[in-house]
DNA sequence: CATTTAATTCAATTATCCTATAAATATCGA
DNA sequence: TCGATATTTATAGGATAATTGAATTAAATG
């Protein structure tokens, strides 16, 4: 992943509306969710909901496909995988990338985390 | 880590300045740089550099300590580290949580990646 | 104690982002 | 085709963030 990919993928999380969006169509799966429904469910309206998701869509974080009425968004596994590879391997160099699901007991957590 | 650190982190990271120094302090190793230092590695001036160190430092991704005239920054594995367990864990839900350093080899790269 | 060095803080300007409203596009069903 | 539904696009505003230069604090040195 190149650094401009990153800096956009990161900006793009960076929003408290977008991030619920993109946690919410991770949890939704391959299927996704239409826009509305998205939109409902994080209780915003469809403009700032259609607005955010394109951001999102900006960034790759999420791909939109058409269906009748709907537009469905699904998140990529793919991009938010990449961006999570380029902090592990680029920004933390071993130092936190033991602190993975794999070997997550190597750390011990605090209440500030 | 709570969603507001999580945003904090995000927001804080997703600026080329600030992604760039905090990789630089990464690099450096728990003795980390001054303030200068930084400042004239990224060829940035001291004043715009201090604004950015300090909003690191606000989202808990570096830390601080004067040494005679000099402040020393230093990278927070720790809390790098929780920011990508929490991604991994609330936002991937095993999606790309396997795309770790661990399990790298799980995933085909991309140009787009 | 005055000077130099290191870094921050303040104030002002500029740029960017977010929200809200209104209008436009696309699809479906009567 | 007409109206209803789903979503996007366009526009304008207000809020937030970033940059710059000057002034300030803090520590070391002669």
């Amino acid at each position: 992943m190149k650094i401009s990919n990153a800096l956009g993928a990161l900006g793009a999380l960076a929003h408290e509306t977008r991030l619920a969006a993109f946690r919410l169509l991770v949890r939704a799966g391959a299927d996704g969710l239409p826009a509305g429904a998205v939109a409902s469910r994080l209780g915003v309206g469809a403009t700032v909901m259609s607005f955010h998701l394109s951001e999102l869509a900006q960034a790759g974080l999420v791909e939109a496909r058409r269906d009748g009425r709907s537009i469905i968004y699904r998140a990529s596994y793919k991009r938010i995988g990449a961006l999570l590879d380029y902090l592990i391997e680029d920004c933390c160099q071993g130092a936190c990338g033991a602190r993975t699901t794999a070997t997550k007991e190597n750390c011990d957590e605090t209440a500030a985390c």
